[in-house]
RNA sequence: GGAAGGGUGCGAGAGUGGUUGAAUCGGCCGGUCUCGAAAACCGGUAACGCCUCCGGGCGUUCGAGGGUUCGAAUCCCUCCCCUUCCGCCA
């Protein structure tokens, strides 16, 4: 969320940035309940000041002996206003914070107004969109074949979107994670492995509660969320902390499963890998000093985009404009790959900046080396990459005429095999 | 799941109703000493909110939230977490 000072001082950028991102908030509301707060604690504090200097005279006056009960009753009236001032307070507090969370994070100044897709601005082309000389299939047709990803039997065992990956195509989803895993560590990001279930706090730090629960698997006799991406509980690691401005930038790299109900989202595009409710990802977060972190969204994208170089996947990465960006971004790009097969691109990476509007949330902040005040870091994460997606890719890229599989030469290290069929 | 103990500042750790925002030690910053450093000694060192004539003033905060009281780190209630023992268990 945003501050509330910040907002008040800046009512038209934060007012522009929302309309750009289609999304309404409540300013109004927000600012009149602010006016409100402010005179409560206005004339709170000012009670609560004589409180505190007449209970200082009736300790004075106890120890020497005296009788002080003509103070304490002079004392009645303002307890009882007191208790109402913070009962007020409490109800202010509670309609304010709702209406922050009505307010979006306000876009970076490069990012394009738009809003639809179409608006997103492609930025990088990587790699040749190969003219077909036989027919392309799709990725389910190929897993068919071979055997290596069980629809059928995951929807009986679980449900539509769980499926079970069988033979090299198990073996191929644990290459290609431990491949991530392994490039992200020599681009100096931690390996971390985070649960996959995360509670209330955690849940509402990054932002997946209130409004976003519908994705979620909820765990309810726990009151625990399965983790709908690693960023939840990875961000979440250095929640309520103050981390020595030296320790900055801190990157780690998570594997997790995934778990997306992805409610009302049937239609075209969840055949086969390209939309499951439980996948595989390796993500990549970073903490880091206010003034790198647009260096480091540019590092972090390269990051993602380095591991379909080494795939040998044609992908493009896209500028997302403000009205496709979400809710909390400032900055987002997406990478996607293309999936011949299909002849569409698929997103199998979204790389964000979130300045500090999860880490304000989170308490998140760095001493500055000089010894001055805490200031609230940077937070961002990018997925690095996801794997179904990836491997639908994959698997359409390097088809041959026979139907069969090649494994690429960056995977032969960890796969021990260089074909499927 | 049962029993007991405990959650205090950057860290460790005192403090059980009245100048305790909080002893003490450590860390960190500055100074003295020194050619320089170490040691020693001296001094400083919370966050947040509101107001400000920008000097500062006031308020809140001792796991979280309520309550009692003129006054709460300290008493009461609810919840969360941690440690140890028992039970269960990959």
């Amino acid at each position: 969320m945003l501050d509330l000072r910040f907002i008040r001082e800046n009512i038209d950028l934060v007012r522009k940035g929302a309309e750009a991102k289609g999304i309404p908030a409540q300013f109004d509301e927000i600012l009149a309940l602010d006016d409100k707060r402010r005179a409560l604690i206005h004339e709170g504090d000012a009670l609560k000041a004589k409180r505190n200097t007449v209970s200082g005279r009736v300790a004075q006056i106890k120890q020497q002996g005296g009788d002080a009960s003509a103070v304490i009753a002079e004392m009645d009236t303002v307890k009882t206003r007191i208790q109402q001032i913070d009962q007020e307070m409490r109800d202010v507090d509670a309609k304010l914070n709702e209406g922050l969370l009505t307010v979006p994070n306000v876009p970076h100044p490069s990012v394009p107004f738009g809003r639809t897709p179409d608006d997103n601005k492609p930025v990088f082309h990587w790699g040749e969109i190969p003219k077909p000389d036989f027919p392309y299939k799709p990725h389910w047709e190929l897993t068919d074949k071979h055997g290596i990803v069980d629809f059928n039997r995951g929807s009986k065992v679980s449900g539509a979107g769980f499926p079970f990956y069988v033979g090299k195509g198990a073996m191929l989803e644990r290459a290609l994670i431990n491949f991530f895993l392994d490039q992200a560590a020599q681009r100096g990001y931690r390996e971390i492995a985070p649960p996959i279930v995360v509670n209330e706090d955690s849940a509402r730090g990054t932002g997946q509660i209130p409004d976003k629960e519908d994705l979620m698997y909820i765990v309810t006799r726990d009151q625990l969320y399965l983790v709908p991406t690693a960023e939840v509980p990875v961000t979440n690691f250095h929640r309520d902390e103050l981390i020595p401005e030296s320790e900055l930038p801190i990157r780690y790299a998570a594997y997790t499963p995934c778990f997306r109900r992805e409610a009302g989202s049937y239609g075209k595009d969840v055949r086969g890998l390209n939309r499951l409710h439980q996948f595989d990802k390796v993500e990549l977060v970073k903490f880091v000093h206010p003034s790198t972190s647009y260096d480091e969204l540019e590092s972090l994208r390269q990051d993602a985009e380095h591991l379909l170089q080494l795939l040998g996947l044609p992908y493009r990465t896209l500028l997302m404009c403000t009205g496709d960006m979400g809710f909390t971004q400032t900055k987002k790009y997406d990478l996607e790959v293309w999936a011949p097969g299909q002849q569409k691109w698929l997103e199998v990476s979204s790389c964000s900046n979130f300045e500090t509007f999860q880490a304000r949330r989170m308490n998140i902040r760095f001493r500055p080396g000089n010894g001055g005040k805490p200031e609230i870091v940077h937070t961002l994460n990018g997925s690095g990459l996801a794997l179904p997606r990836v491997v639908a890719a994959l698997i359409e890229h390097y088809q041959t005429p026979e139907g069969k599989i090649i494994v690429p030469k960056a995977l032969h290290a960890y796969t021990r095999f260089e074909v499927i069929g």
